[in-house]
Order: structure tokens, then sequence, then C-alpha cells
DNA sequence: GGTACACAGATTTTT
DNA sequence: TCTGTGTACC
């Protein structure tokens, strides 16, 4: 028997050998699936399966190195280099790249991120004479993503009855023509987003036949890692994919499907074993990572959900600690004392840094935790939040890349063609854009023949220039490589001179991104190819599909020795020694945005399960009687997810100390914090065994407490007749004013410089507002 | 056409 | 708190 077989329990085992036919691996949480999957993969290499033959598809560039590297150290050869294993989105941009000619975009399509759609959406709502308030883009291309998901095309949305009627209810009547408006921007564009790489590839299967031919043939072994986070689109590929062969192995835990958000499905999962005769079903039960304690607890909480592929897990590990339950007064102290804790577990059990995560629902509570690591001077990575590629200095030096490749990219032309500014106004791009729409022409096409459009003279030179200076950067692309030809143009469109003569903090740290884009793309252009002598494609448009398809993550080493901050949804398939789970508290976790339907409950219970089992040894479990959002105070109950758990494993000592911690809202006096220090959770424990209301008493909306009634809407004011703005010069407090907008009001106070000064006045009508005596039209009443 | 400033609105999760 | 957008002035 080989070695690598030996390290696998029997279940496992048999996973690994089974070679032909469908099997479904219902993998629980920590029972060794990406062993499995990586031991399976190098077994069918063993047995003289060649690599060109299997694609192996996961949910995140970091899983698919992950499997790549455990691959190459099972085989000992480089002959890993040839699986296609990758994500979805990038195995199929990479495969789309070389036949997205037969589906009518060019080769050279650019990827949208998210960003970019957003921008497409607003314009079309734009063009359409929509209101983006009532049409707003984030929510738009939610909605556009959960059909195209679905697979629902805009002829289909616009002629299904239902759906109109949910976008008539929710009064957005237009929003099957947006879609189609959308769709064919993107489309003239050349562009593609992230849902259209799943569902072009698979329209070029469905319709082009010698493809769907060439692939099935091409993917004798197909292999799909967290198949319960599998979307309809993505579900047919793999039928299309695997129906020749029917060599399709499953790897998934419905216990952990957290991505229903993205139109994930676990009937899915359910319906693979009636897609195939002759399923073969494993299931892994044994956990391998966390201790007795930690599994108890996620067994129990899971079972609160209905509707569940029955399994058990259980492990051979010890016993371990109780789960210890932290109650703080607030966010930073939530964030102090996930730190202290750090600091004294390094010391006590000679744990390093790498050993902990903090792990929370939203990327914006990350805040109070890197505040108070690096006031320890604990160091930390963190992941998420914005990504390297999405900043703007980064994203206009791309555009223009964009743009050389792909001159139909109108979203990448606009973004440039002012900046570094030259004398385009908005006038003339508004003109641009009139021009291109009435003949049906990208933006460049429009440029070229800018003589025609009569322009004033100086716009003109300007719009000529502009085209010179791009066409000579295309010229360069057939004899330069992608290094070469970004380096010339951060040059030569002083691009880079700009941001090096800001000297200020953020310019100087926007300089050297600009030097990492560059360094990155110099890297990328010298890595070696392919070691079958597969000429890899090294060209500027091959890496620009690439880039946008890599996330924050894919830059950073996870063996740092860094506490690590994410979310939970980026820490599914991780596992740490210590684990924090932070801000347990109702509305947040589970967030109110998920708690309307059963399913959505389930499935933020189901993220509660991922974070539990994240831990190998040790996991506290916090949450924050009140928290900063939006800059005021928000007080929240305790998560139901608590008291879920079961009590007989939970230490709750710590979690009663927040009446003594309570004052620290009044700021963080020194003296105060270090009086506090070190004893503040434990001493006052005993003296508040109980926290909030039991379970189903408790109040499911958070309370604002100290809020002003909300005057965000300005009560419309119609200025007196013969209103005009008196000399403003020695404005006092007392004094009653007439404002144009705002009304009748009283300033109460005058501050601000002697030359500039500011009012606050109080309007009977508007509240409070801080005017700039300078600019606003003003009239004393009296 | 460019700049400076004020204000409204935002945050659930990701390829 | 932070960012994008609108607007008034240069």
């Amino acid at each position: 028997m080989q070695d690598y077989l030996q390290g696998l329990n029997d279940r496992q085992r048999e996973a690994v050998t089974h070679i032909n036919g469908p099997i479904m691996i219902v993998a629980g949480a920590g029972s060794g699936k990406t062993k499995v999957l990586t031991t399976r993969i190098a077994h069918l290499m063993a047995q003289g399966i060649d690599s060109f033959n299997i694609l192996a598809l996961t949910f995140t560039n970091k899983a698919a190195k992950e499997m790549k590297e455990r691959i190459e150290k099972i085989l000992g050869n480089n002959e890993a280099r040839n699986l296609y294993i990758g994500t979805f989105h990038s195995v199929f941009a990479r495969i789309l790249r070389f036949e997205a000619d037969k589906i009518g975009y060019p080769n050279n399509f650019t990827i949208y991120d998210t960003d970019d759609a957003k921008s497409v959406i607003k314009t079309v709502l734009n063009e359409m004479n929509l209101d983006d308030k009532q049409y707003k883009p984030n929510q738009v291309y939610n909605r556009i993503s959960a059909a195209k998901n679905a697979l629902v095309g805009p002829h289909e949305y616009m002629n299904d009855y239902a759906l109109q009627q949910e976008d008539m209810r929710a009064n957005r009547p237009a929003m099957g023509q947006i879609y189609a408006a959308y769709a064919q921007r993107c489309f003239k564009n050349g562009a593609m987003d992230f849902d259209d790489l799943l569902i072009k590839f698979y329209e070029l299967l469905k319709n082009v036949p010698e493809a769907l031919h060439k692939y099935q043939h091409k993917f004798k072994y197909i292999l799909i890692d967290e198949y319960q986070d599998t979307n309809p689109a993505q579900y047919e590929v793999i039928k299309l994919l695997g129906a020749m062969h029917e060599n399709v192995c499953v790897v998934g835990d419905d216990a952990q499907s957290i991505y229903s958000f993205r139109g994930a499905t676990i009937q899915n999962i359910l319906q693979f074993q009636k897609d195939y005769d002759n399923v073969k079903v494993v299931m892994l039960e044994q956990n391998y990572r966390s201790t007795q304690t930690i599994l108890n607890v996620a067994n129990q909480v899971i079972g609160f959900n209905k509707g569940q592929i029955e399994k058990k897990l259980f492990t051979d590990n010890s016993t371990g600690e109780k789960i210890k339950l932290i109650r703080t007064a607030s966010d930073n102290d939530e964030g102090r004392f996930v730190a202290d804790t750090i600091q004294e577990q390094k010391l006590r059990n000679h744990f390093n840094n790498r050993d902990f995560a903090i792990l929370y629902r939203t990327n914006a509570q990350s805040r109070a935790f890197e505040e108070n690591l690096r006031r320890m001077g604990i160091a930390y990575t963190m992941y998420g939040g914005t990504s390297f590629y999405s900043r703007k200095e980064i994203k206009d030096m791309v555009a223009y890349l964009r743009l050389l490749v792909n001159t139909n990219d109108d979203e990448a032309l606009k973004r440039v063609i002012n900046y570094p500014a030259r004398g385009i106004g908005k006038t003339t791009i508004d003109k641009l854009i009139l021009v291109a729409n009435e003949s049906n022409l990208s933006l460049w096409q429009v440029l070229e023949r800018a003589r025609e459009a009569g322009f004033r003279a100086g716009t003109l030179t300007a719009l000529e220039d502009f085209v010179t200076m791009m066409k000579s950067f295309m010229s360069m692309l057939q004899k330069n490589n992608a290094y070469d030809v970004a380096a010339h143009v951060g040059k030569q469109t002083t691009i880079i001179k700009e941001l090096f003569n800001d000297k200020s903090t953020e310019g100087v740290a926007r300089y050297e991104n600009i030097q990492e884009l560059l360094n990155s793309i110099k890297e990328w252009t010298e890595s070696p190819d392919n070691d079958e002598g597969e000429l890899v494609d090294k060209s500027l448009g091959a890496y620009l599909q690439q880039i946008t398809l890599l996330t924050d993550a894919d830059n950073k080493d996870p063996n740092a020795d860094t506490v690590k901050l994410m979310t939970i949804h980026a820490a599914k398939g991780l596992e740490f020694e210590c684990v924090f789970a932070a801000g347990l508290e109702e509305s947040l976790f589970p967030n109110a945005m998920a708690i309307n339907t059963r399913e959505e409950l389930e499935e933020e219970r189901r993220l509660f399960y991922v974070v539990v089992t994240r831990a190998k040894k040790r996991l506290w479990v916090s949450y924050a009687t009140s928290r900063y959002k939006f800059g005021s105070l928000v007080q929240n109950e305790p998560s139901r997810f608590i008291e879920e758990m079961p009590a007989e494993l939970v230490d709750r000592s710590f979690a009663g100390g927040g009446v003594l911690k309570q004052t620290s809202g009044f700021g963080n006096k020194p003296a105060f914090e270090r009086m506090n220090k070190g004893n503040a959770w434990s001493s006052a424990g005993q003296a508040e065994k109980k926290y909030g209301p039991p379970p189903g008493k408790e109040k499911t909306n958070p309370s604002y407490i100290g809020a002003t009634p909300p005057a965000n809407k300005v009560v419309e004011h119609k200025a007196s007749e013969d209103f005009a703005a008196s000399d403003t010069a020695d404005l006092k407090a007392g004094q009653r004013v007439e404002h144009l907008k705002f009304g009748f009001g009283e300033i109460l106070k005058i501050d601000g410089s002697a030359h500039n000064p500011m009012a606050t006045i109080k309007f009977e009508q508007n509240g409070e507002k801080k005017i700039l005596v300078n600019y606003a039209k003003l009239r004393i009443v009296e």
C-alpha cells in the first residue's frame, strides 16, 4: 500500500481510493476534508491518471493554493503544476480567455469587479433617467447578481410574473430593464463581471458543442470542494462537464453552508444523489481538530437547525477547557480584553501570535481589536477590508492598462481621461458619452474621430493628445512585456511623478502602492512557465484578468507569526489553537439583516457553528453591551446563540464584570484604565452571574440611547419675498436669522477662525446646523 | 474647469 | 467615523 494512504482512517481511505464513478463526501468540520481531497488527487495521479485531466474547483484562491502545495508535498515532484486547480472564477476565466470569441466576446475581455459593476449600474441608471435613491446601485447589483447566479437572464427576468410582482412591491418596477441595459452595456464594453464568468462559461458549454466536447474530454476527473456553497450556475456547469465520465467527486458539509446570500443552495448537496446513478456516499464524522468540549458545543448549537444531513461528530481528543464567555461594556473594552488575554495566554501557555484568531461577523468590528493589539505591541494580520487592488491609485493605474488591452472598456476610459488632470472636464465627457450613445460607438471610437464631433479647439487638442499618447502605449503591447508597458505608462502619464510629489502621509503611501503594483507585475512577468513547456500567457491582458480575481488574502502569508483578524466567512476552512468569537450580540450576530426568515436565521446559526469549530484548544465567546455604530452608541442584547450553548460547558465567570466597566463610557481616563486593568472582568464576576434578560424575553431590537429624533430630512422653507442676505460681519449669538433653505432660527454661538466664522444655529424647522457665515446667505431678522 | 467645503448616507457576509 | 456627491466660488 502506498505511503500516503497510511495516515488515513477507514472512511477517509474509502473516499480516496474510490476512483471511478460519482462520489459524495459529507465531511464534518475538522474531519480531514482537505487531506482527503489532496490525497485523492495524488492517488489518482499515482494510478496513472494524467494530471492534465484533473480539475479541482475551490471557492477561494487560498484553498486552491493550499491544495496544490499539499499535493506537491505528497508527490514530491512538479507534476501538480499541470492540474487545473483553482476557484470556479479563476479556472473559468482562464478557459474563457481561449474561448470567449465563440460567444461573441473579445478574448481580451475585461473582468469587472464589484466596484466596476456598480459604476456601470450608475451609468445605466443615469441614462435611463432613473433615481439612484429609488434604485440603489448596491441593491440593484445584488438583485442582478442573484438573477445571474440562478441562471435567470434579462429576458426571462422581464417575463417572469413573480419577479415582476416582487419588484413592484419593492417599488422598483424598472428592475428588469435595468438588468437588460446593464448586461448589454457590459457586453458592449467587452467586459464580464464575476457572475458572468460562471454563466458565460455555462453558455459556452451549452451553446457550443465543440467546446462542451473538448472540456468534457479534458476533465475526466472533477473534484469540487465546499460543494454546499455552489449556486445553480456552478451546479449546472459541473453537471455538464461531468456528464461524459461521471467521475465527479464532491465534498461538502451542509452544516457549514454560509453563502446562500450569494445564491448558494444546500439543495445542490441533497440533489447530488439523484443526479447520478450509484453515487457512493462517504461520511467523515471523526473530528481531529477540536476538543470534546468544543465539539459538544458545536453539535448542540447546530441541533437547533431543522433539516440537515444526519451526522454526529465525535473525537478522540481530550475534553479540554470550558468555553469562556466574556461580557464587556463596550466594543473598545472587548478589544482590550481580547488583546490582554492574548498577551496573558502567550506568557502563561507559551502560545505564539499565530495560534490566535479573532473572528467576527462584520468587517467593521476589526477596529477595536486592531487598536488594542497595536497598543500592546502584538503583531497581527487583518484579512478583508479594502483590497490592494481596489485602492484608488491602483485602480487608476490599472484602468490605463485595461483601456490599452480593451479599448471598448468605457468605464476604464472615463476613469483615466482626465486623470491626471489634462483639461478634459465634465462638459466634454458628457458630450463624448452623448455622441457615443447616439452612434452606438465606444467612447474610444468617438475619441478617435473627435474632430467630427465639433469640440472647441482647445478641448480638441487635449482629446487628441490623449489619443496620441494612448496609441503610443498600444504600440508597445506587441513587443514589450507587461512590466515594461506598465512602467512606461506610469511615467508618461505623470501618475508616478504626481504621487511622488505629494509628500503627505497618504501621498507617500500611494506612491509606494504604485511601486508595489509595478513590482508585482514584474514578478509575475518573470515567474516561470509551466514545466511541461506549456507557455503560460504573460501578456498584459492575462495579468489584468487574474488580478481582478485576486483578493486581499492572497498576498498574505498565512504562516506569519501574527494574530489573524478576519470575518467568520473568511475563516472557513481554517483552524487555530485559540479562537475569539467576537460580537455575539443580537442584531450584530445574528445580524439584523439576516433574521427575517427561518432560513436566514439558520444560516446565521451555521455561521456560529463555523466559528466554534475553528478552534482546536480554546474558545472565547465575547459580547459587548454597547458599541459604537456610525459614531453613536448602540445597546445590544447578548446573542441568542449564547443561550444555545450547553450551560455546563460554558464558563461564565468573565461575563459579569459589566457593572464596573459601564462607566468607561465616559471616556478612557488613564487612571481609571489603570485601576481596572487586569482584574476588572473577574473581580465583579460574582456580582452578576446572570446577564441580560432570560432567553425568549429579550428584545430583538437595539435601543438607541441619547439619540435626538432623526432630523435628516430638510423641511422645505419658502424664503420671504424680501429675502436679502444681510451683512454678517458681526453676527452675534442670540440673533434671529433667516436662512434660504433652513428657514428661521436663532444663533447659538459663533466660533471658528476670525476670517471664516462658523455659526451654530438652531432652526425652528430643521434643528441645529453648523453654517459657515461667509458662504451661507443669512438675513438678520432682529 | 478646478477646488474647497458641507452634508448626507453607509455596513453583512465574497469571487 | 469615513466617503462620495453636490455646490458655490475662484
